[in-house]
DNA sequence: CATATAAAGTCACAAAATGTCACATCACTC
DNA sequence: GAGTGATGTGACATTTTGTGACTTTATATG
């Protein structure tokens, strides 16, 4: 019986974690079809190196119940912050910009959230919510199908209002960096949409946080020629640097 | 047998008080499975924490008894939570509804925000941001230019995402009701969009609290067939009250 | 204003799920 | 074959949840 590693149990629980926020002992011993005893012993080795918190029934992501608005905000909200200030410098008076919907999308509506005399185009709720407060900021929502944990429109709809926009700057983030250099998604729709958004911009730049290196999500965002750089807080090491260093876009760092 | 995570429903808790304003009991047993004493012992254990003030029926954020920005800032609170309640009452499980943004239909998103198989379309940022919120409801916004006012969707976009929708009940406020009993508007745009917002649906309803009786605004909202009751909190009285009954539909009195 | 009534809250106890610990088992190494 | 480390098993403790009786609060009604 070739019995899965352990190693793999413990990366599978911490990339879960940072997906969905949490864990629960009984599913991940359905999972890898261990006992349960098993998994609270690997949840126990990941909480004593401080990488995960124990709770009652399996484990959650950083601090339990903290009051953030969402986890992946919590997760490095400091670079993000940093990212969203970077790009929001990138904004002169006047201009249009499209800002795709994401944790570190949002840091950056904020920091725009004090200019005057700007055009925004978003898919997502809380941003478009954000700027549609601030006076002197004229706010367009991209429609469709609202995707509960993006908290942002995806669809066919949205796909469709895109093409009918052309703005001064476009920022998307992705969910992932490929060893690559390659922009990657979730899904094959939001890869879609968030190309779409990249040719919509005269220039446009991708924001990415250190988590995001090196991690593989299933489908590759195509690449644009509109693409002017990556925001990012930390720079990329390994694989990613490289690859990155090939292509013809300067990395920003935030 | 796998229990859910008792961790997920408090951070629900809280991430839906920062936006949401409030929380009841009955909503959140339903859409987590469980018990309501379960969830008021969830909402003791945040009360001592001091993260959430407990009301009779559910729990709020911060100071107790203080509604959200938008419930604050609306005139007639307990009438309109009254329509929003009745209104509701029309929507059965499975159903595709339409709702029109304002004060009043935001009481009644949170009425159906413990519904489950709904599908809501909806021009409103806040009641798209709390329905995506709600497991079981699949959301749609409409897009298009975002009026600060409304925190709503209107446009040239709007308009023609509306054509590609048809529901089942469209639920649609007004800015006044003229002495003549017509529906009236703030502007022509706002007119055109409500009008087409009741064509959209199999059965329509206008919504609309007393301090709206024979109030004028300037654009008269086009008259539909598919007009099938008015949901008010008080009986009109005098002229409105006329001319209504000259109508097909019915009043009905939340 | 008092009363009726429905909804919500409280409490105590039982049931179910989870956690802990000691020990058995298995595969693998030396 | 003893040692080692990871895993499974079962008894028992702990935590969480459900249930029902009862009390309190809100709301409508006369």
């Amino acid at each position: 019986m070739n019995r899965p590693l352990a190693i793999d149990r413990l990366n599978h629980i911490l990339h879960a974690l940072e997906e969905g926020g949490s864990v629960s002992v009984g599913a991940l011993a359905d999972r890898f079809a261990v006992s349960k005893e098993t998994i609270r012993r690997d949840l126990k080795l990941l909480s004593d190196q401080g990488r995960v918190s124990l709770v009652h029934g399996g484990a959650t992501a950083g601090i339990p119940a903290e009051p953030s608005l969402s986890r992946r905000e919590a997760n490095n909200a400091t670079g993000k912050a940093a990212i969203g200030r970077k790009a929001a410098s990138l904004v002169r008076d006047g201009m249009v910009v499209l800002i795709d919907s994401g944790s570190t999308t949002l840091f950056l509506a904020e920091a725009l959230a004090s200019r005057e005399h700007l055009t925004v185009i978003t898919n997502s709720l809380p941003i478009a919510l954000t700027l549609c407060r601030t006076q002197g900021v004229k706010t367009i929502m991209l429609g469709g199908e609202i995707h509960a944990n993006d908290e942002a429109a995806f669809g066919v709809d949205t796909l469709q209002l895109l093409t009918h926009y052309h703005v001064d700057l476009a920022f998307v983030g992705a969910g992932g960096i490929s060893e690559d250099g390659d922009f990657t998604d979730y899904s094959r729709l939001a890869a879609e949409q968030r190309h779409l958004m990249l040719e919509a911009g005269r220039k446009a730049f991708m924001l990415a946080d250190h988590t995001k290196f090196d991690r593989k999500t299933p489908v590759i965002i195509p690449p644009s020629p509109r693409m002017a750089g990556l925001i990012v807080d930390h720079l990329p090491e390994g694989l990613a640097a490289t690859a990155a260093a090939q292509r013809r876009w300067p990395i920003i760092l935030a």
